[in-house]
DNA sequence: GCCGTTTTCGGCCCGACTGTTTTCAGTCG
């Protein structure tokens, strides 16, 4: 069951889209748009709102609220269900197609009654299309790739498949004599749960060759747009990279501009232009003479706008710009301010390496304490005993005399079984240091089933964490369906932290549920969930979504000196 | 449609690239 609060945003969203395919003003589809993004990540649950809460919503004004109250009482908004009946809803799937936007999928249903992204393929192989206006040959190959595209893959990838890609190219082009300075910037550096293309900015005087050594790239299958300022390519695999070249000078705004979020963008700019000033990615300038004010940083941009440096995590105008002119961003946690890490695994369960190398490896990171958890025995399949257990937590002792600065925690990863309740019994339990309790099946149960299953978890006074909250597996499975504020209460009231699992196909608890779980005094634990050695480094997604919600060090109770995370562990 | 220590009306971000064009619209980010 979604929220109503994202359901109401995906409606106006819709209208949006409807009124860009209908030919509406620019400015009201883009407030639509602004109010959408504004209602799906407010905090308070819009349903049951009266007129005068919804308008304190930001974005959302008389007429966005009525629409908004429309919805929550009809459980539709008149206008897009008006909207429905003249634009059908594959016409609006049209605008999925790279290269044709809102004009030319109107454009093909007015004239020709395409309404199906499969129509539209059998009418260009009719040659249907010849002679449609602002429709020539090169425009038709374009959308007949573009449905191969959206067919075959097209989709986003996760992040660590995004970074990959972008080391790879920001190390080859860094070794270029011609390039000054090379970065990743759009929504990787924005640590974004899923990249749709990857951005590359370089700093140079002599674009040219630069461009060329980037299509020349192994991993370029196709070249998609080539100019002298920016080139965008296709890997095999379909994923676009844009690569951006501007003077060395402008490095600062190129980046800021380079990140975006595009609605982050447009506030920035918007503050500009109130100032009499312009933005843009080569630099601050005044609007009436065109001379430049500051270009070469980041902090130099935001501080001449007034504003404080605007970490990239919290780019998406989801309400940073605010507290940015009310001096109340957060510090944000960082991977330096972690001491520990409370959730890995051992070739014991499914883990591929042995306690010592995972051991070492925490070590390497330089932390302070660290846990093992392997699987408890209700997961069958991981085959764990009483005797196991007791074992290893002998083998974690004779190990902690070889690793006198970091201290071995010996904890479990329990199962949430459909009732909320967990492996062993309260005598067993509390002989753990630490426990993490997850969902790992039954992953389908109802909203109240689910919502008491998570609770209950939370008020066992043996479990400290909840391991990967919503038990999501992006691209494959989707959330468990939970009344996530009453989650988060009792986590809040039963002082049970939430964890933030760092792996790329997880990054679970989600950003969005962080801010609201913070909200509600929920405490975190940012972890990676290693089940190898080299599991370890994902620390830097987990932490990046910990960002994403807000986090700041003391929200995140692996950030705590131990005597202060043992307190926690006690649940008093 | 939203919004305001410059405005309650008149603004609303900015630029690159492509394709179909004889000067610009559409798409994208």
């Amino acid at each position: 069951m979604a929220r109503a609060n994202d359901e109401a945003a995906a409606l106006i969203q819709e209208l949006a889209d409807l009124l860009s395919i209908t030919g509406g003003d620019a400015f009201k589809i883009r407030a639509y748009e602004r109010a959408a993004r504004s209602i799906a990540g407010h905090p308070d649950d819009i349903a049951g709102m009266d007129p005068a809460g919804l308008r304190a919503i930001p974005a959302v004004g008389d007429a966005i609220a009525k629409k908004v109250l429309d919805y929550t009482t009809t459980g539709t908004i008149r206008q897009v269900e008006e909207l429905r009946l003249r634009i059908p809803a594959g016409v609006r799937a049209l605008t999925a197609i790279p290269t044709l936007g809102p004009k030319k999928a109107l454009a093909v249903y007015e004239e020709l009654g395409v309404s199906s992204v499969d129509e539209l393929a059998t009418a260009i192989g009719a040659g249907r299309l010849r002679g449609l206006k602002g429709f020539g040959a090169k425009t038709e190959e374009n959308i007949l790739r573009g449905i191969e595209l959206l067919r075959s893959s097209g989709e986003r990838v996760l992040l660590d498949t995004a970074a990959g890609i972008a080391d790879e190219i920001v190390a080859a082009l860094s070794a270029l004599p011609q390039v000054e300075r090379c970065a990743h910037a759009g929504s990787l550096r924005r640590m974004r749960e899923t990249i749709g293309d990857v951005d590359v900015l370089a700093a140079s005087r002599d674009p040219r060759p630069i461009m060329a050594a980037f299509t020349a790239l192994p991993l370029v299958a196709e070249v998609v747009a080539g100019g002298d300022k920016k080139t965008s390519i296709r890997t095999a695999k379909g994923l676009q990279v844009d690569l951006r070249v501007v003077p060395p000078e402008s490095w600062g705004a190129a980046l800021q501009y380079f990140t975006g979020s595009q609605a982050h963008n447009v506030r920035t700019r918007e503050i500009a232009v109130k100032a009499g000033l312009k933005l843009s990615e080569y630099g601050l300038f005044e609007a009436g003479s065109g001379d430049l004010v500051v270009s070469a940083t980041e902090e130099e941009v935001y501080q001449r706008l007034g504003l404080p440096w605007i970490h990239p995590a919290l780019r998406e105008d989801g309400g940073e710009i605010e507290a940015a002119v009310k001096g109340e961003l957060p510090r944000l946690v960082t991977a330096e301010d972690l001491r520990g890490d409370l959730h890995s695994h051992t070739d014991l369960t499914d883990g591929v390496a042995p306690l010592a190398d995972m051991v070492a490896a925490a070590a390497a990171r330089g932390l302070e304490y660290y846990a093992i958890t392997d699987h408890a025995p209700n997961l069958v399949m991981q085959r764990m005993t009483d005797e196991k257990m007791l074992a290893q937590r002998e083998e974690i002792r004779e190990l902690q005399r070889a690793h006198p600065n970091l201290v071995l925690l010996h904890g479990t990863e329990l199962n949430i079984d459909p009732d909320g309740g967990v492996d062993w019994d309260a005598g067993f339990l509390s002989g753990f240091d630490v426990c993490v309790a997850s969902v790992h099946s039954h992953f389908t149960q109802d909203h109240e089933a689910m919502t008491r299953r998570l609770v209950r978890a939370c008020e066992n006074p043996h479990v400290h964490v909840i391991g990967h909250p919503t038990a999501r597996s992006i691209g494959r499975r989707p959330p468990v369906d939970a009344d996530w504020d009453e989650v988060f209460r009792a986590a809040a009231r039963t002082g049970t932290a939430l964890e933030v699992d760092s792996f790329p196909d997880r990054l679970d608890l989600p950003a969005d549920l962080i801010r609201r779980a913070r909200r509600l005094g929920v405490k975190f634990a940012v972890d990676t969930d290693a089940h190898s050695v080299a599991h370890h480094r994902n620390i830097r997604y987990g932490i990046g979504t910990a960002q994403r919600g807000w986090l700041t060090p003391d929200d995140v109770i692996n950030t705590w000196p131990l005597e202060r995370l043992r307190a926690f562990l006690a649940k008093n």
